[in-house]
DNA sequence: CTAACATATAGACAAATATCAATATATGGA
DNA sequence: TCCATATATTGATATTTGTCTATATGTTAG
């Protein structure tokens, strides 16, 4: 595993701000200033954010004339979810009886 | 959602050194000296991230005499599981054709 | 009881991160 | 072209985090 890219992904879950975006997200695409709308930090503080929310692949921008949309990233997730899923394997020593490695 | 919780959960996964000791895990239970032995860390920065991995929820602490073994917790790596599908929810407009959503 | 060992805590320090104000860039409308 | 708006970048600063050394706590063997 390469830890250094895969810490670089959790670390989209691993601030308050960032966790408010994504759920801001889950009603579905929005843009820049209507996430700013909603939360209080100033507007490079929201635009450091969303790079660390991109770079992550959990959260998808879409740039449409002077705006960006941003979702989240199904894939995204679903590459965190894989990650999470490698951490279950092996760690069951009877496998006959046990949940996460059947 | 609490995001403050959330965060300190997610926080598990953000630092290479806890992730290289999630990976050693992954072969069962073990002692914090035998940790120690396979990184490149002094013995107090060790405890400092056992701490971190156990009050995520993710590690599992039992202490046996003068050692405490360590061990990948399922019930925690369900409840990061948990958090991660919450994100997952709702972000698909059309049900029906929808892989995430039925 | 004392020594050796495993682990935890305290305190100092450096690096990384989050934040803001100021400014730059890009786009579209008048 | 000029202005307003949306977003990004820069640079400064405060906070958080990771790391170490030194020391404390707890446990077992002799």
């Amino acid at each position: 595993m390469d830890y250094k890219n895969t810490a670089t992904i959790f670390k989209a879950f691993c601030d308050e701000n960032r966790l408010q975006i994504l759920t801001l997200l889950q009603d579905g695409e929005k843009c820049g200033c209507k996430l700013l709308e909603e939360m209080q930090i100033t507007q490079p503080t929201l635009s450091h954010h969303m790079k660390i929310l991109c770079d992550s692949g959990v959260v998808a921008g879409r740039k449409e004339g002077k705006w960006m949309h941003y979702s989240i990233s199904q894939e995204g997730l679903d590459v965190v979810e894989d990650l999470l899923k490698d951490f279950k394997k092996n760690i069951c020593r009877e496998a006959e009886h046990c949940e996460v490695c059947k």
